[in-house]
DNA sequence: CCGCCCGTTTGAGGTAGATCAAGCCCAGTG
DNA sequence: CACTGGGCTTGATCTACCTCAAACGGGCGG
């Protein structure tokens, strides 16, 4: 570890993600070399990261925000694949290409490595790979749980689950110090017809499960975009 | 590449999937080493190869037959997740547990690994290691294909997209060796109630589909298991 | 403060696909 | 050969969700 030598790591010491992203599989002194090819850009909300068919010029990780990687039909028809919040990645590497939007949903911090760069260092540093690879197949378990969603669930259990899962990892919720169950909170920064694209829905739909799911007492909305959940072990049953 | 130098390498040699699994990025030398951890097992139509609740037990390569991966509802509906090919991987490694259900749909015969080894071998060769990385991705694309499928498209979209799937990766096909369009073709060993399971359908409307393509001419049946594809642009088409 | 606009909510009616229910085909079995 | 059972096909009806439409609300510029 060095220890004892420090390193002026700049920003990358008060890093939120430092201690969860990739950079994390990175030892202060390899970090250095990392920031070295980093530079953060910020997003407004509803600005494009990336085009379907943009030459990829960069890789990042989500710092703060939310961004919504979607793809749309020859008709216009959207699917939303993956919702990015702080610590996901973002980007192509080894020159593959495939057709996303990258959209940010809210205003969007990210950390990005030109490519090139980024190739490089995941050759030099195994860890840094490696945590990589898992990270992939991560998102290839929740890609694979979202299926399950659009293929077999109901509407009301697919807004259910949506709020479960970003109420899970948002993690506003004080998550009783004790361990024990204390109601989860999340504030939702999508409108009505970006979640309607993530579940396989229309908006009106969408909307008529958020009151049902308020009359069944399952959600409750104290302001306007914050929503809580009384009873996770209920919520968790309507979401299947 | 150790020119002139020959190993014993067994059944590898003429292993169908040699040159494009992820052994292929082992060299001659090398491949020796993962031989020697390796063995192969048969499984038959119907059997299962892994219970959601198993202890995980081995890492395996598809060599011939297809293996369905499945996820399953507290009340009994299901979902395909994948259809695994040969070539395609089969297991958790690095002790994730995610709750699948692997069954073969068709005879199967893997390609299997312990645990262990596998993950020593993945540490060891780099360029394994990649291939992995390189091909989880790949599956992660895909798998966000099959979201705009289950969340967008319609019942014949979904229908006309998996047999162009099929089509496509099992290459009966003899993909005309001038380049040119040329009828694909490919056997069915999937039962109506496990394509819907895929698709996202029922048995019923699945079936409605298949007469409905076959009415408008884009697939025929010359027998029993046996789909062709006269014009693959019309079906693409239809597939959204 | 008014009015506009964008997002949301709620209603009424239509439809793609689910559900329920028969027959059919054919391979395997006695 | 008839019998049986599993999978496939087709028809009739039902319903969850979509579509179309109208009203609502609140943030923002003038």
């Amino acid at each position: 570890m060095d220890a004892g030598k420090t390193y002026d790591l700049g920003r990358c010491t008060s890093c939120i993600i430092r201690r969860k992203g990739l950079c994390n599989a990175l030892k202060d002194d390899e970090l250095l070399r990392f920031r070295r090819i980093a530079n953060r850009r910020i997003y407004a909300p509803g600005q494009n990261i990336l085009q379907s068919d943009d030459e990829p010029d960069f890789f990042a990780a989500v710092i703060s925000g939310v961004v919504k990687l979607t793809k749309v039909l020859f008709d216009g028809r959207q699917q939303v694949v993956d919702l990015l919040l702080p610590v996901d990645c973002l980007g192509q590497v080894f020159g593959r290409r495939s057709s996303y939007y990258a959209q940010a949903a809210t205003e969007v911090e990210l950390c990005c490595f030109p490519y090139s760069g980024f190739e490089q260092m995941l050759e030099y540093f195994p860890d840094l790979k490696q945590r990589y690879l898992e990270q992939t197949l991560d998102e290839l378990d929740s890609a694979r749980d979202w299926m399950v969603l659009l293929g077999r669930k109901t509407a009301e259990e697919r807004v259910a689950s949506l709020l479960l899962m970003l109420a899970t990892r948002s993690t506003i919720t004080g998550t009783g110090q004790n361990g024990t169950e204390r109601p989860m909170a999340l504030d939702l920064h999508l409108k009505r017809h970006e979640i309607a694209d993530f579940l396989g829905l229309t908006y009106e739909t969408v909307c008529r499960q958020f009151t049902a799911l308020k009359n069944k007492g399952l959600i409750q909305q104290p302001s306007k975009r914050r929503f809580s959940i009384p009873d996770t072990k209920a919520l968790a049953r309507a979401a299947g």
